[in-house]
DNA sequence: CTAACATTGTTATTTTTGTAACAACCAAAC
DNA sequence: GTTTGGTTGTTACAAAAATAACAATGTTAG
């Protein structure tokens, strides 16, 4: 299909993971319709939205009738995921990379986190939620063996673009970096950063505006 | 100042703080002038808009010296802060909600979180990372008493709706939402939604895009 | 002194993202 | 049957964000 093979925006990717999600919900529900303004409702986003990002995707509905939501469950799943999955680790199982673990693990049956590394010896040979840690100066061997290609970076912040630097000689093809420090990769691997403080900082940059605060 | 009261674009306030956060890094490190190639080489996004976003807040550098470091994360500070900070509170105090509590608190000086929240009995009157965990039937009374005004939510996805409605009512301002299940909000709060399933199967989309996968 | 250069600040352009407008359609009501 | 109404799919428009272009300026090299 000559569509899923073009690049889709960046935040229609993202809203099409979170229709799914809902959708999922829907058909556990026994619902087996639904209309645009439904699915925008769920999302607090306008129907024309939805019907846009549909179209991108070459889904057609049913007039009056809405779309089939075991249908359209399954078209996300052939743009989104992988045939046979792919295999994710977490680098830095510390507070945050043990509560990743043990909340992602299961959930989404095409991408399961294979492995932990840290450099904390008492981590080292543990098990954290059904996944072994690992030194950190096995990296590249069992990424290479259990053919990992997407890493989650939640070390210390100063680790970081050492850690990053190592995974993609290790031949990761995507990273997330929970990190606050930015890292660089090359182009061929693609990077998705996300930083916490920012995020609260911003809701108070606009919690201090909107109130009218000094 | 003029500036500071016309709204900045988000994507300026998000990087703002992220200068601010490495700002301090380089004036530990005695660094009293840094040029706006290097701050875009830490965040790996281009000199361009680092000067585009300084001269949205009206900061001027001088030729051939670059900006005041010192002076710099002033300005940035008088924008991004409130005089007196903002008190947050943490709505559901399980793996992820800890998390946060202990790495938050402590780095912003302006931002301080103050109390969580939980249903389960035995986390209600604990102290997680000094915080005291308060059953949620206290949550209006706290937050008035205390004067939070931003909220993080950490609750199982389902609840998350119900509780942002009571957040609303208990007069918060700003909601930073960790579930991947959206809320409804009056236009008056301000609304930041955050889902690392999403973040994770974008990552996903687009190696399997970039490797060519089926 | 002058030319070349590095760097800033600003305006213009392009790209990306979201919103609005509207034609096409078909079911139901009358 | 014809009209009404709700819903889709698409095109046209608007807003936000990023990038490029470039003038201004003062420092350094010759
Ligand atoms: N905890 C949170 O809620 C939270 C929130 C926002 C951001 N973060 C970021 O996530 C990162 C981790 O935070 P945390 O609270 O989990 O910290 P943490 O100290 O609990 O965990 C860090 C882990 O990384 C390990 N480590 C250190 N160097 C390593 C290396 N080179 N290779 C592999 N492992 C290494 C440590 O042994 C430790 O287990 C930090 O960068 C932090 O900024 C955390
Ligand atoms: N853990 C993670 O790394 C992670 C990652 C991504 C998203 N999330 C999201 O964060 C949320 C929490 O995840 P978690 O792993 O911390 O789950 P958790 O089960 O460890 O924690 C949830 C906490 O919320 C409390 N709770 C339940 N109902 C409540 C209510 N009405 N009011 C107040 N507290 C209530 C529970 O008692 C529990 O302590 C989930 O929605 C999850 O989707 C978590």
């Amino acid at each position: 299909m000559a569509i899923s093979l073009r690049s889709l925006p960046d935040k229609t990717v993202e809203r099409l993971s979170q229709y799914r999600r809902n959708l999922l919900v829907c058909l556990s529900k026994g619902k087996q319709h639904i209309f645009s303004h439904e699915i925008a409702s769920i999302h607090n986003i306008t129907p024309v939205q939805v019907r846009r990002d549909l179209m991108l995707i070459g889904y057609t509905g049913t007039l009056r009738k809405g779309y089939d939501v075991k249908e359209l469950i399954e078209l996300i799943g052939t743009i989104l995921d992988s045939r046979d999955g792919l295999k994710v680790c977490v680098v830095g199982v510390g507070n945050l990379g043990r509560s990743l673990i043990s909340y992602f693990n299961g959930r989404r049956s095409k991408l399961t986190i294979v492995a932990g590394f840290d450099t904390n010896p008492e981590k080292v040979d543990k098990v954290y939620a059904g996944v072994h840690c690992y030194h950190f100066d096995k990296l590249t061997e069992v990424i290479q063996r259990e053919g990992v290609t997407i890493a989650i970076i939640t070390v210390p912040a100063e680790q970081s673009p050492h850690v990053a630097e190592h995974l993609v000689i290790a031949g990761v093809k995507g990273i997330l970096n929970y990190t606050p420090k930015s890292v660089n990769v090359p182009p061929q691997v693609y990077l998705e950063e996300y930083d916490m403080i920012t995020s609260l900082e911003k809701v108070s940059y606009f919690v201090k505006k909107n109130s009218g605060l000094e």
